[in-house]
DNA sequence: GTCTATATACAGATAGAC
DNA sequence: GTCTATCTGTATATAGAC
């Protein structure tokens, strides 16, 4: 990750809203560049093809994730509290990123399952400590999986049925109750 | 969904395949046409257009999903069991056919999205007198949500964080000491 | 009902001016 | 670093023969 220019930024965050809001098909290069406010040919002077583009949003994914984890570490409400509510998109830039790395990934882009598999990873290391087992690690991961894909499908389309407020707290205590070491 | 000739569920089949193992991208008319074994023409005898080809797949979901439903109610297991363990990709119709639905629904297909609300309803309606609440039911869904996630990401790619054998059993028993009614 | 041939549109990518 | 113009491949869809 190179320190980029400010189109370089522009096309990506471009890219990542169209993935979300139009799926991997409406999001192709000449959409990218018009959203980014740029000609294709500007687009492809910071990413030279499609995979490149996809590889610079995966690349942001990952360190989005990363940066995410640590501020989630120090939550006072807990870590598996906090992957669950930080799980439900909020617009917040790694929830962004990762509702569109997942739209990728249904393109059957190895990239793209490659990226979304290292994140996983790095979460279970991070929920190991707080879970009483294995399987409870699973099981948080895999709500969060639940709320991840049910956000991917929701946007654009009819309300989703993602819990929200009161019903998320007892969602979260009942996962706690479940799960917690 | 009115009585079809043979070609026509091969059709279906092909799409259904080619959507699992090559994405929505490598799922074209042509490429479906030939794994079929019929040309372009063919195929357009059937389907007139990509959409309803698109409707084709999803009303078969649907109806694989009331039938899949019937069985499950059936199970010695128990319901939430039943929903968990058919979660896993084990290649009967009615999995492949989810599958597809949610590959589909990436593409920000909007009858894919509602396709996929109403099994989703369809399966809260039945677990709901076996949880002991709207919360317990909705760990159940997402648990299933997020193991058919991982099984479309899995695809094609490197083997998936789907738990399997014991594994299975054990988050079976985690989910249902959580959400039994 | 299934085929071949073809029209139309657009995606991804290149070349080269500014 | 950004643009316009253009090439090539391929996807959806149509027309009409068999």
């Amino acid at each position: 990750m190179s320190r980029p220019a400010r189109a370089r930024d522009s096309v990506l965050e471009a890219y990542e809203r169209l993935l979300i809001e139009e799926g991997p098909r409406g999001a192709t290069m000449e959409a990218t560049a018009a959203a980014a406010g740029v000609s294709k040919g500007g687009l492809l002077y910071h990413f030279a093809s499609k995979e490149a583009l996809e590889k610079g949003l995966l690349e942001r994914m990952e360190a989005l994730a990363a940066l995410d984890l640590e501020e989630m570490s120090a939550a006072p409400e807990g870590l598996i509290a906090a992957f669950l509510r930080t799980s439900v998109m909020d617009g917040s830039p790694i929830d962004r990123a990762l509702i569109a790395g997942s739209k990728l990934a249904q393109t059957a882009s190895p990239l793209a399952t490659e990226a979304l598999r290292r994140v996983r990873e790095l979460w279970a290391g991070a929920l190991r400590p707080h879970a009483r087992d294995e399987t409870a690690v699973q099981l948080v991961l895999l709500v969060c999986d639940g709320l991840y894909f049910n956000n991917a499908l929701g946007t654009g389309a009819v309300p989703g049925p993602i819990p929200e407020g009161a019903e998320m707290d007892a969602l979260i205590a009942l996962v706690e109750r479940a799960a917690s070491a």
